[in-house]
DNA sequence: AACGGTTGCAACCGCGGAGGG
DNA sequence: CCCCTCCGCGGTTGCAACCGT
C-alpha cells in the first residue's frame, strides 16, 4: 500500500483530541491501524498513536524536571546511551519524547567530548564486561539497622537509596520479568553480591521521593531494601 | 514597535523488529 | 524460510514563543 494521502498534519485540535480520547476509552489502546477509521479521524495511525502516548494519556507529568528525575536520567543514559523509551519507562509520568527533547535541549550540551569517550567506555565495561566485586558485609548490616533505628526513633527517615540502585533493579527487572540485560539474579552474580537478609522496607522508604508512589511497580523498587543496600554498597566499597 | 536569532516542544519520518500467514 | 503488515523507537524537523537589540 502507498503513502497515505490527504491525511491531516500538525498540530492537534481540541476536537481532534476528544475523538482520539472516546475512542480509546471505548476499544482500549492498541490497533493503532484501526484508530483513525474508528475515531473518524483524517490522521495516520502513527499520529493518533503518538498524540495519544505523548500528550492525552493519563499519567503524564507536566512541568519542569525535578532534580532528581535529571539525575537518574543522567546515570541511566550514561549506561544505555539514546535508549529514550528505556529511560522513561523508569521514570513515572515522563514520557521518551519528553526526555528524549530535555535531553537534546538542556542535558547535552554539559556532556563534554571527553565526557561522552569515558562514558561510552563506562558503559560497555559495566554492561558487557563487569568486573566482580565484593560487599563489604559490615556496610549491608549497618544500612539496615540505621533504617530500623531511624525508624523505632521517628527521625528523619534514611533517604532514598542513591539512584544507581533503584535503576539497577528497574534496568533488570520489570513487573516479575527479565529487564533487557537478563535478571536481577544474574546480574547479582555478575557482580558476586552476597544474599542478605531484607532490612524494614518502611523504615528506608523516604516518602518525600519523586519515586515514591506513584505506581505499584515504582513502589516495589522503592522497597526492595535489600537490593538498594546491596548495590549501593557495591558503589561504595571494595573489600 | 519591529525584527532577527534562539529555544523548547510537538509532531513527523524512516527504519528495524516481531509476528502471522 | 520468505513476504507482508503492524508496531514502536530514535532522529529530525517545523513552528510558536521568547528574548535581545
Amino acid at each position: 500500500m502507498g503513502r497515505q494521502l490527504g491525511v491531516r498534519k500538525g498540530a492537534w485540535t481540541q476536537e481532534e483530541d476528544l475523538l482520539l480520547r472516546k475512542c480509546i476509552e471505548k476499544y482500549g489502546e492498541g490497533k493503532w491501524n484501526l484508530v483513525p477509521q474508528r475515531a473518524g479521524l483524517n490522521r495516520c495511525r502513527k499520529s493518533c498513536r503518538l498524540r495519544w502516548l505523548n500528550y492525552l494519556t493519563s499519567n503524564i507529568k507536566r512541568g519542569e524536571f525535578a532534580v532528581d528525575e535529571i539525575d537518574l536520567i543522567i546515570r541511566i543514559h550514561k549506561l544505555v546511551g539514546n535508549r529514550w523509551s528505556l529511560i522513561a519507562g523508569r521514570i513515572p509520568g515522563r514520557t521518551a519524547n519528553d526526555i528524549k527533547n530535555y535531553w537534546n535541549s538542556h542535558l547535552s550540551k554539559k556532556v563534554t567530548s571527553h565526557d561522552k569517550r569515558e562514558t561510552a567506555k563506562a558503559s560497555y565495561a559495566k554492561v558487557l564486561k563487569p568486573q566482580p566485586r565484593r560487599l563489604s558485609k559490615s556496610l549491608i548490616t549497618s544500612g539496615n539497622l540505621e533504617a530500623s533505628r531511624r525508624k523505632e526513633e521517628g527521625g528523619e527517615p534514611l533517604l532514598a537509596p542513591d539512584n544507581d540502585a533503584i535503576w539497577w533493579k528497574g534496568l533488570f527487572e520489570k513487573e516479575g520479568e527479565n529487564g533487557p540485560l537478563g535478571s536481577a539474579d544474574a546480574m547479582r552474580e555478575l557482580l558476586v553480591i552476597p544474599a542478605i537478609d531484607n532490612g524494614d522496607a518502611e523504615g528506608i522508604r523516604d516518602e518525600n521521593s519523586t519515586f515514591a508512589g506513584d505506581s505499584q511497580e515504582w513502589d516495589d523498587l522503592i522497597l526492595d531494601p535489600s537490593l538498594w543496600v546491596q548495590l549501593e554498597g557495591n558503589c561504595l566499597v571494595d573489600t
